[in-house]
DNA sequence: ACCCAGGAAATTC
DNA sequence: GAATTTCATGGG
């Protein structure tokens, strides 16, 4: 893979197993919008970038080889193979194939811990639609504003600063006073995220449920998508409807070291497919 | 008006 | 302890 610089912009080539839709909105972020020339626009680790994708030729604009080395080739996961794992997976069950198959763009970001923690917070209980809504707000009301006008995530510190009623023109309703603990345990080192990267599973979970608001679910999602351990499997309605209706009597263990990544086949083909849960 | 949304806390049994 | 209800908000 090379990455070459022209003028503000970078050139990364042969991009492989990279579908720009099927990952920036199939749930796992929430701050990609697409242009209407099918390209997308966004804001991570404080760079607000457009990225576009023509066969194998991927281009990012307002970006230099040194952003692509510290951060575009780790979020997007560029050092995994997923044409492998894709093949590997595929063997545990001919409907995890078929889910594969079905979207094999899709790939697992590696996001900010802090975001994905908070955007899964806000997650909880509500629709993809308006948790993009409740972000971008929490963005423009609190993050620093970028020289294009755009806005970066906002910083535990300065969150942990406000209180409940600070965050209501995100209209996040219950959850504001979950995303304030989860920013002042955070910015206390009372929860360490850092560690979570690499501490036991099962450890990691529990840091993360000390934030109040953070259950099972949002912990292995802020896992997965925050921190990288794609062997988290998260189960939401989507994957519950679909581990009873697809794969019956299968467990997460089921999936093997990269279950994350069958989790976002499954549940992917699953939102694809609602006609498969029709009826009882 | 009713139901649901990438759930979890609070309450009740 | 396990099962049920409640929690804000918006869209279908």
């Amino acid at each position: 893979m090379e990455c070459t610089e022209l003028n503000g912009k970078i050139k990364i080539s042969p991009v492989r197993d990279l579908d720009l839709a099927q990952t920036l909105d199939c749930g796992q972020s929430f701050r990609w919008i697409q242009q209407h020339d099918g390209s997308f626009k966004g804001v991570a680790y404080g760079k607000s970038v457009t990225v576009r994708l023509e066969n194998e030729d991927m281009y990012i604009e307002n970006a230099d080889k040194a952003d692509f080395e510290n951060i575009w080739y780790n979020y997007f996961d560029f050092m995994l193979d997923y044409g492998k794992i894709r093949e590997e997976i595929s063997a545990i069950h001919p409907v995890l194939r078929e889910a594969a198959r079905y979207a094999p763009g899709i790939r697992i970001l590696r996001q900010e811990p802090y975001e994905a923690l908070c955007t899964f917070i806000i997650s909880q209980n509500n629709n993809i639609k308006r948790i993009k809504g409740i972000v971008q707000r929490l963005c423009e009301n609190f993050g620093e504003k970028l020289s294009d006008g755009e806005f970066a995530f906002p910083t535990a510190e300065k969150m942990s600063k406000l209180t409940p009623d600070d965050l209501a023109p995100l209209r996040a309703g219950f959850r504001s006073r979950y995303l304030v603990d989860a920013a002042q345990k955070v910015y206390s080192g009372e929860v360490n995220l850092e560690k979570c990267r690499t501490c036991d599973y099962e450890q990691a979970r529990g840091e993360l449920m000390k934030i109040t608001g953070v259950g099972v679910k949002v912990a292995d999602c802020t896992l997965l998508f925050g921190l990288h351990r794609i062997e988290a499997f998260p189960v939401d309605v989507w994957m519950k409807r679909a581990m009873a209706k697809l794969f019956p009597g299968m467990t997460a263990e089921d999936f093997g070291e990269y279950a994350g990544i069958a989790q976002q086949y499954i549940f992917h083909y699953s939102r694809m497919h609602p006609e498969l849960f029709d009826e009882k």
